[in-house]
DNA sequence: AGAGTGACTCATA
DNA sequence: CTATGAGCCACTC
């Protein structure tokens, strides 16, 4: 029940995340800084709550650029498998280079 | 209404 | 880098 002026914040956050392009990653910590709010956990619930594909949470990390450890829809590693088809490369199973590839909001 | 919980982040060790 | 504690604030019960 989102009305315009009232979007959800969950909505913002899907519509953010939906503007990350390919190749790219956001951190939690930073959309919510977009959203205007200190709060990341809030942006992670968003992605927690939402199933949909259309959202890509895989590339949304922590600022460690760690990804989800167990909440993600297939696990990590399945989480990690898209961010590599990507193009995006990890430096380990959980981990992705954020100073390379850190979307910054144009 | 209050307590518990959390896909986070920061400071500190 | 990891581990803890504290801060943050909406959601659920």
């Amino acid at each position: 029940m989102e009305n315009k002026n009232t979007k959800s914040f969950y909505s913002k956050v899907y519509q953010i995340v939906k503007k990350i392009p390919p190749g790219k990653v956001a951190t939690y910590g930073q959309i919510a800084k977009i959203l205007g709010t200190r709060d990341a956990r809030r942006v992670g619930h968003a992605l927690h709550a939402n199933k949909d594909r259309l959202v890509p949470c895989h590339r949304v990390v922590d600022k460690n650029g760690r990804l989800a450890p167990n909440f993600a829809f297939e696990g990590s590693k399945e989480q990690a498998r898209r961010l590599i088809k990507e193009g995006i490369a990890l430096t380990d199973e959980m981990h992705v280079d954020l100073s390379l590839y850190l979307w910054k909001k144009v």
